[in-house]
DNA sequence: TTCATGTCGACTGTCGACAATTTCTTGACA
DNA sequence: TGTCAAGAAATTGTCGACAGTCGACATGAA
């Protein structure tokens, strides 16, 4: 697909600002459950910590304040975001409505090479759905199914809200502990999904991906309402 | 600390901070088409002319970049962002996504009393419809009713996403120009919302909002595709 | 001319310091 | 013992300065 004549055997050379670095950083923190919710972010021990001035650790706090993992309070600074079982329960509402939507263009106007890469994900997600594999590697490519489905829709505004959407499904899962079913089972409910945009059947893909998520939806919030007490 | 009786809405200003003012500012500037999309927002000569630093102009111009407003690319600066006939379109079907699912939830659970204020909103929109109205003016008074559609719901994250995309939308339409239709006419489309959330009729509310909003993605992604050249 | 290279100016990226605000501590007092 | 207020400590908000980077223009060679 690439380098035609244009024999560039350099890699564009990773130039990642200082800022985005941090944000990864703090960002994969927060999702791999070092950072708890509510605990506060101060931006003098981790720009000590990372060995930088505040400055750059103040942008990435805001860039993850957009990306919802991290709270703002004016004058008292940047927390983990602690997420309430009704937020969460609108965020799954949200992302039936988007995925629903996306579902609907892939199966209008999707190239049937498209949901071949679904079905390739399919099998890599059932590759890992083993309870011996890291639970956050399971729930990756479960996202990440849903991602490429969106990401066929072609419309990249479905996919931005979903990136946001899927982040903060993480840091919420991993406050549960563990996923909310069994792997193998979760991995199998994707099926449905796949077999309604092969049969470009607008339907059938709106009612597998309405259960798909729903199910989800019903026993995280489920799960994460006995958290709250 | 603070005044019991103090006329909270003469001291708006000073109890946000440095940087929300300067967003403010900045995002008034562009919505009303001071700053031209594509030119550059100067942090210097910002921070000069407001008498601040560097500092909460940064600030203000990331959030204006989560806001969808402005551009932001590496080493160069923040630019108003310039949207494609593309981009605007996508931008139309993620919103007929969202109402119409907002809508749904109002046909099912919102309260009479909010229908009621939506009623006001439209007769308000209608008291505006005339070309003698600034049309900023009218297409606020327009987004107004939407926004309180989509409160109504109950979710807010819908509101969140409604409110970037309106913002987005009014710099559209400022580039543009002029409304696309009929000041009298968008006002009347929005009757028959209202009248399918009275009757609490899903269907009918999913094809007056489909109608709505459809006619106004043609309409103006036309118009936009017409000064792209 | 046309393309590559060198130089310059303007701007952003990062920094350390100080001011403003909040939070914690402490001790007086009922 | 509990409450409250004043001060201390810690943290955020803002600032000015300097270094790093990018784009534009000039210079020179093919």
């Amino acid at each position: 697909m690439d380098k035609p004549d244009s024999p560039s055997q350099f890699a564009p050379l990773g130039r990642d600002g200082l800022v985005d670095r941090v944000a990864n950083l703090l960002g994969e923190a927060i999702i791999r459950g070092k950072l708890k919710p509510g605990s506060r972010l101060s931006e003098s021990v981790i720009a000590r910590d990372l060995g930088t001035s505040r400055a750059p650790v103040r942008e990435a706090a805001r860039l993850l304040e957009s990306s919802g993992l991290v709270a703002y309070q004016p004058n008292r600074g940047f927390f983990v975001r602690k997420i309430s079982a009704q937020e969460l329960d609108d965020l799954y509402e949200l992302r039936i409505v988007i995925e629903t939507a996306a579902a609907l263009r892939v199966v209008r106007e999707a190239p049937e090479a498209a949901i071949d890469g679904l079905a390739a994900q399919i099998e890599t997600l059932r590759g890992v759905s083993t309870p011996e594999v890291d639970m956050l590697t399971q729930m990756e490519a479960d996202m990440e199914f849903h991602r490429r489905m969106i990401a066929a829709s072609g419309n990249p505004r479905f996919s931005a809200i979903f990136d946001q959407l899927a982040k903060e499904t993480e840091l919420c899962v991993m406050v549960i502990g563990r996923l909310y079913g069994d792997p193998r089972w979760i991995a199998d409910t994707h099926l449905p999904i796949l077999e309604a945009l092969r049969a470009r059947d607008e339907t059938a893909a709106k009612d597998a991906i309405e259960y798909h998520i729903g199910e989800a939806r019903r026993l995280v919030t489920q799960q994460f309402r006995t958290l709250e007490e």
